[in-house]
DNA sequence: GAATTACCATGACCCAGGTCAATATTGCGA
DNA sequence: TCGCAATATTGACCTGGGTCATGGTAATTC
């Protein structure tokens, strides 16, 4: 077999002065081309907070921390996960570069789950209070604050859906291949930065179910496999089969 | 068995005139004793518009509408629910006296849902337009809206951990009862609006796994159960089993 | 109040996916 | 380069909860 190429999103921030944001900020694409005056949008820049680098296995916030920012990622991958009384953890979410993390902390006040770099990774840390503030100025940012709420709860809910682990696995194919299109990889490639044991708590299934899934879906074609990098051959069989979780 | 005592909440708004609320309304707590001034309130007032009754079985709205507004409801009961291609109804929650149905609508702008009465019900509907331009003007309303946001994503994230059928309709039942309570309802009265595939459908289980759980739990004397009317009886128990589920 | 329909309970059986166990394989540190 | 530890794969077996079937009960309708 070819080697696969390589898709690790290693994106970065523009440093460059002035009023650029991260190429990849959540909140850029809603409010740079909003038509913000200057003011305003130094206000949003001069806000944000670099943090990071985390290594691998590095905690960003855990559980019952203080509610006090929400965080971007600026490069590398972050999941969350809580651990519930018999020791047993629930992967909540995969965050990739562009994304936002800590959103579910905003109601409790503080952290429901631990965020955990799975390998290197920068943030932006934004000041809740501030931003929060900041957006009864920018509507667009409000905008986008209940957006990514909103959307996140969908997410969450499709999850929540009682589905095939066939299912289940090529949702998660295709949903992270959408995402690294979006940070401009080609889809067809796809790195796991997570383990498959981690895939299986995120999945609510077996570790072994992941491997066993891959390895068929392998066989039928429809996706190459060389480690944690993923190359999807048939992305249309792969959707036929993912269709009834992601949003229709 | 002596018959159980219902507890079907029927609540209902506070009409007076001047600026009461909906006693039970999902923004008062936030906002009347947040001391805003009497016309930031009456913004906020005007901008209800009652709906309904909506009697058993018919559609608030359906999946694919455009998003317009938010619904608190006033009285009854609801279910929000996909169903998938396959015809498979997936209940994604069920909505009381005090809640706010639709925020899951506003990232893709159209309801991913149906929303159908479970009992005549009367709703509280909010543009959403024009509440997210008043949140603009109140941070309290903003903070509130935030927190419903947050609130939900939690709830979904705990829904979606893989649990047992037991501890998911101890928890289910545990929930029922505390928002029960929120509405000053006795806590050990639960009135089930909906029938029980309904419940399967919500917790991701078989209608003949309600049947035998509930059955279960009532010989084990952690609940009496007549028809849709449950007397908690040992919540103790009953919270342990759940503790997985709900919040920490 | 009889008939129809929806809902509910419970038993018998089955299967998707979990668990346990035995190897591979990979990555990493010295 | 070796050795250890963490991962991944694969097989054999088991079980929680699904499915199917049957009968009971409550709510509506005529």
């Amino acid at each position: 077999m070819p080697p696969l190429q390589s898709a690790t999103p290693t994106t970065h921030a523009d440093e460059g002065e002035g009023l650029h944001f991260c190429s990849t900020c959540a909140f850029s694409s809603a409010c740079i081309d909003a038509g913000y005056d200057k003011p305003t949008l130094r206000d949003l820049h001069v806000m944000v907070e670099h943090v990071g680098p985390y290594h691998a296995g590095e905690h960003i916030f855990r559980t019952n921390d203080p509610f006090r920012a929400l965080y971007a990622v600026r490069s590398g991958a972050v999941k969350t996960l809580t651990v519930d009384t018999d020791g047993s953890e629930q992967v909540l979410g995969f965050y990739l570069p562009g994304e936002l993390v800590g959103l579910n902390a905003i109601y409790p006040k503080r952290f429901p789950c631990d965020a955990v770099a799975l390998e290197s990774s920068q943030f932006c840390r934004f000041s809740f209070s501030a931003i929060s503030a900041l957006a009864t100025r920018m509507p667009m940012l409000q905008q986008q604050l209940f957006r990514m709420l909103s959307r996140e709860l969908g997410m969450a809910s499709r999850l929540a859906g009682d589905h095939s682990a066939d299912e289940r696995v090529a949702a998660f194919l295709t949903d992270l291949a959408q995402r690294f299109a979006a940070q401009g990889f080609p889809a067809r490639y796809v790195h796991l930065a997570m383990t498959r044991n981690e895939i299986a708590e995120y999945l609510r299934l077996a570790s072994e179910t992941i491997s066993r899934i891959l390895g068929r879906f392998r066989n039928q074609g429809l996706i190459r496999v060389d480690g944690r990098d993923v190359e999807i051959i048939d992305s249309e069989q792969l959707n036929v089969l993912a269709h009834h979780i992601l949003a229709g």
